[in-house]
Formats: structure tokens, sequence, C-alpha cells
DNA sequence: CAGGATCCACATAGATACTG
DNA sequence: CAGTATCTATGTGGATCCTG
């Protein structure tokens, strides 16, 4: 390992902790979950209030969303015996560790979205294939 | 942060850059953007090397990650005209910037997700809604 | 008010076969 | 070797209607 890095091995940021990245990815890579989280902060909310906060969000796709933060132990429910019900979510001292962790994901979209979409609309110009002389390579910016 | 807030507006964490977070998990919330990152990490590896270096993945799919990371700027395509062909893969400095973002990301994985299983496991166990007296909470470890 | 149930549309991923 | 093309399967999300 020491002379070159070639090797060909799993990974080379984690030996094999993939799995558990992958997991977490499928859990907050779906269309509302982080979305709720966020909506949601520091603060306790009702179902219709995060209804009325995340919008396009359906009535399925926000139930669906909260149980899946709830049984993950991402998010509290709060169910009062009254009538009209009130529910009341919050976002667990677990959730918000990971509200953290997508923070730094955030702030990379914030910082370099314009560099991507600037790199995207390169490719579309050029074209994916242009061939050089001995070797071809793309341009970008970053 | 200083006094307490309501409001119900949009966001607590970010304000209008939900949707700058809603396009980087749409990018590396596939099955195989984040595996084909952390497996280049720094070296500089061919398709095939890739190929048998992920399990699972099918050449369409590492074609299409690979083009998308490309376009993106993330990753570097260079093509050597030779025969037979060879075509070497690293990730940019751009690309490198975002393995950092997801590294927090891993880190909160690895840190957790044994807690979060616990929860998954308690609400099997339990069943997700038994009623208390006139609060009705679920139990979780956090 | 806060969901549960059902049906449907679409995007994504996988298998397979073929090619420059 | 390094892809492309095509087809199919499955999961995810959305709309709608119904209920405690």
């Amino acid at each position: 390992m020491a002379t070159e890095r070639k090797a060909v091995g799993p990974c080379a940021m984690w030996p094999e902790d993939s799995a558990f990245i992958r997991e977490v990815l499928d859990r907050i890579g779906d269309k509302w979950t982080v979305l709720v989280l966020s909506t949601l902060g520091e603060r306790t909310l009702r179902y219709s209030d995060l209804m009325a906060s995340i919008p396009g969000v359906s009535q399925r796709m926000l139930t669906v969303t909260l149980k899946a933060l709830e049984r993950d132990g991402l998010v509290e429910r709060r169910a009062y015996a009254e009538v009209p019900p009130r529910v009341e979510y919050r976002v667990t001292p677990l959730g918000r560790s990971l509200q953290q962790a997508v923070l730094q994901l955030s702030q990379w979209a914030v910082e370099n979205h314009a560099t991507v979409a600037a790199n995207r609309a390169l490719h579309e110009r050029i074209g994916v294939g242009r061939a050089g002389s001995r070797a071809e390579t793309s341009a970008s910016v970053g």
C-alpha cells in the first residue's frame, strides 16, 4: 500500500461502511424526508401545519414520511385525545443530529450548485464526445 | 434563536435553499453515485476496475452514473485512443468537496445506525399505536 | 383534524444482447 | 475494453375517496 495507490479495493473513503451510508441515503434520499425535517426544525408543528408549510406534498406522502421518521426515532409524534384531534410532531435529539449532518450537504449545495450548473451547461454546448489528438478529456469548471 | 419562534414559515434550518439540497439529494440519492465516488476516492481507475470494485452494478448503471458525474464536473473522464481502448476516471476537486460533505452523513450513519435499528425494532414490537391516558407518544431510544 | 386505503402513472434499475 | 440499445420489472410518488 505504500508505493502506488492501485489495489482496486472496495473503497478509499470508508472500508465497509458503504452499506450504512446507503441506508441513510435510502432514508433521506426520498422526496420529502429532508423537507419535513427542515420544516420542523426545532419547532413543534401539527399535521395540518406541515401540510400547509410544505408545498406540493400530498396527505399520503406526508403521512408515510412522518411514520417512517417516527419509526426510526427521528421524529416524535404526540397525539392528544381531544375533539377535534390534535397531533403534534417534533424532531427528536437523534433527528436533530441528522439535521446537522444534512446541513453539511446543504452548505455544499449552496456553495457549488452554480458550478454544477455551469458544468452541465458546458457539456450540453460541447457535446459529450469531442476527440482531441491522443487523449480526450471533457472540460469542466471548478 | 433568542426568544421563541412559531410562524410556521417554510423552513427553520434554511430559508429557501431547500431546492438546492433537493437537487443534491436527487443526484447522490440514487443507488450508485455515492458508491462510485467512494470507490474512486483519490485514485484513478478504469471502467473495468470500477465494474470489478463495485459489486452488483450493471454496465448500464455504471455508465449512466459515470456520465452524470462527468456532466456535473464531479468526475473526470479521460479516454486514450489506444487499442484496446482505455478509459480512466478520477474525481475532480469539485467532486472531492462533495465527498467531504457526504462524509459527514457517513459518520452520522456509522454512529447512529444501531440506534435507528433499535428504534425500528421497538416500533415493531410495540406496534405503532398504543393509547395511553391522555396523550400518546411512542417510545424511542436516542 | 388527521389520517387510512386504493388505484394509477412514471421514473429508475436490472438483465440481456450487441458494437466501435 | 468500454461502452450502447432495448426491454422489462419494481418501487416511489401522486390523486382520490373514505373514516375515527
